[in-house]
RNA sequence: GCUCCAUUAGCAUAGUGGCUAGUGCACCUCACUUUCUAUGAGGAGACAAGGGUUCGAUUCCCUUAUGGAGUACCA
């Protein structure tokens, strides 16, 4: 029997949670949840300078909203905890002390500003600056130094950082369940700091400690992580731990042009990047999914199929069938440029199979919140309206002169419906309607289908005034329908007012 | 620059050593709705390039090109 799978989801609280990141959640959430498993949230918040507020309340309320909630973490616990690394701190210190002792790690004295300098004289000269066996030696460490020289830096209370001894001349093998094996020459690594001057370990040694600690059976992240892949295994080497599987997913790029997706892409091509709105310190507002009026299970699913495919040519997936049908081996390896139609394709989806009853509610909620009073029953005109919305909103963009007569007319369109003849039809259309007793869609259709045809008038010219009249615009359900809703009322003096607008 | 990773139509992808290379979005046409949507039916559109290996390569190998990531006392 294998252990049991524990999966963890490590962002940084630096700012809203961007959509990628929840992409990976998913695919965290998705393989546990296959595996009978476990999903941790683990906040990483090492660089206590980057700390930004609201944060990690913000990435546990998006993946609550998506419906991909962690058994443990900072706000639901756990055995394993505390799941903040700020609150870990005093834990790393002695794991990088066994790295020194054991011969796999080393104190480095030298200043930022040095490294720097090393940095810019290196650029100039068109190569880069890496700190490792080639020049250790040459550099303020404990390797360089001698035992005293050491001790002495150390007991005057000199600032240091703790860096990780790379192997020298070796090739190491790699495995990685998307990309399957990859070897690196350890020769081109750098030694890595592990302990920072702040006394906080840096991400590398903090999350190796972590997911050791928190028993995690696999490593799900973004492919941004794969050039630190080799340091990780050659840490769990050091340490002498078991590793756990790695898997890393392909980025997520821009619609358009180059480049992954980043924040500032959303607004300006005109969709959301994050899941939830976000509304920065300096007052700048970034949209998310939920307020832009999406369903959870359309983020959901549109996020899925980046990156991931059934193998078979089904697309619309509720979440547990995504949790029975998801495999990480069948997660494509290159970036995946993000088609924002596509997810307003499967809204759209979704609005249709959402109960009526519901968005019925919600519609009626919008309509509160736009401060829209009617005598109109909203349950009527959802069904006609709906097949043609993707939003709640479209509902009222659709539907919105059931509560509003028009106020003009749309001008292309009236100058193509409004002929002179027109007047004369439409009052004959009113009368029409006054006679009519059963004021339902089929018997007035019936009754004016009926008089264009005996008195060969013509479709068109009835039609479109009629529904430039009731509208305002060439849009909407049936015209039949639309008047018995207006009520014989209601549609009577809208045609009287197109008359009269006419006429002027 | 260096290291690692990738490359099927505008986008997301399926697939195979030998088939008309499949599907969805978007696009075009028609039908329906005498409008606009939605829907239905059709249609156009792809294996990055060049070398090998092979009886045969989109599929395996190499090179090139392009794209991506990393290259911090950030995650």
């Amino acid at each position: 029997m294998t252990q049991k799978v524990r999966v963890r989801f490590a962002p940084s609280p630096t700012g809203p949670l961007h959509i990628g990141g929840v992409r990976t959640a998913l695919f965290n959430y998705l393989f546990a949840k296959k595996h009978g498993g476990d999903f941790i949230i683990r906040i990483e918040d090492t660089d206590q300078t980057r700390y930004v507020d609201g944060a990690e309340e913000y990435i546990i309320e998006a993946l609550n909203w998506l419906n991909i909630p962690a058994n443990e973490g900072p706000v639901s616990g756990g055995n394993y905890g505390p799941y903040r690394q700020s609150e870990r701190k005093d834990l790393y210190r002695k794991y990088a002390d066994q790295l020194i002792e054991s011969g796999n790690a080393y104190y480095a004295f030298d200043t930022s500003e040095a490294l720097d300098a090393h940095r810019k004289n290196h650029e100039a000269e068109g190569k880069t600056f890496i700190y490792n066996w080639h020049n250790r030696l040459k550099l303020d460490n404990s390797l360089a130094l001698s035992e005293a020289e050491v001790k002495a830096k150390l007991d005057s209370g000199e600032e240091y950082v703790i860096r990780f001894k790379t192997p020298q001349d070796e090739t190491l093998p790699l495995t990685d369940i998307v990309r399957g094996a990859m070897k690196i020459d350890t020769n081109v690594l750098d030694d890595k700091v592990l302990f920072k001057g702040d006394g906080m370990p840096t991400y590398h040694l903090a999350n190796i400690v972590d997911d050791h600690l928190m028993e995690i059976t696999h490593v799900i992240r973004g492919e941004e992580w794969l050039p630190s892949l080799a340091l990780h295994v050659l840490l769990y080497r050091a340490f002498g731990w078991d590793a756990p599987q790695f898997a890393h997913l392909p980025l997520l790029m821009k619609p358009v042009g180059k480049g992954k997706l980043s924040k500032r892409d959303g607004d300006k091509m005109g969709f959301p990047v994050f899941p939830l709105e976000w509304k920065t310190a300096e007052g700048d507002v970034f949209s998310g999914y939920r307020e832009d009026g999406y369903l959870p299970e359309a983020v959901l699913n549109m996020l899925v199929f980046l990156g991931w495919n059934p193998g078979t040519e089904q697309e619309i997936f509720s979440l547990e069938e995504l949790v029975a049908a998801f495999d990480l081996a069948r997660v494509n390896k290159s970036g995946a440029k993000f088609d924002p139609e596509k997810t307003k394709w499967f809204q759209h989806h979704y609005l249709q199979e959402m109960d009526e009853g519901m968005l019925t509610a919600q519609f009626k909620k919008f309509l509160k919140d736009k401060g829209v009073t009617t005598a109109v029953d909203v349950s009527v005109i959802v069904p006609l309206l709906k097949e043609r919305a993707t939003f709640v909103q479209d509902l009222w963009e659709q539907g919105s002169f059931f509560f509003e007569a028009p106020s003009t007319y749309d001008e292309k369109a009236s100058k193509k419906a409004f002929k002179e003849d027109t007047p004369e039809i439409l009052q004959k259309v009113i009368e029409l309607l006054q006679g009519i007793e059963d004021f339902t869609a089929t018997t007035i259709s019936d009754e004016v289908k009926g008089w264009i045809t005996s008195n060969d008038i013509g479709f068109g010219k009835v039609m479109m005034p009629l529904r430039l009249a009731l509208v305002g615009e060439m849009k909407g359900p049936d015209v039949f329908e639309i008047s018995s809703i207006l009520g014989k009322k209601e549609a009577v003096s809208r045609i009287e007012k197109a008359v009269n607008f006419m006429k002027q």
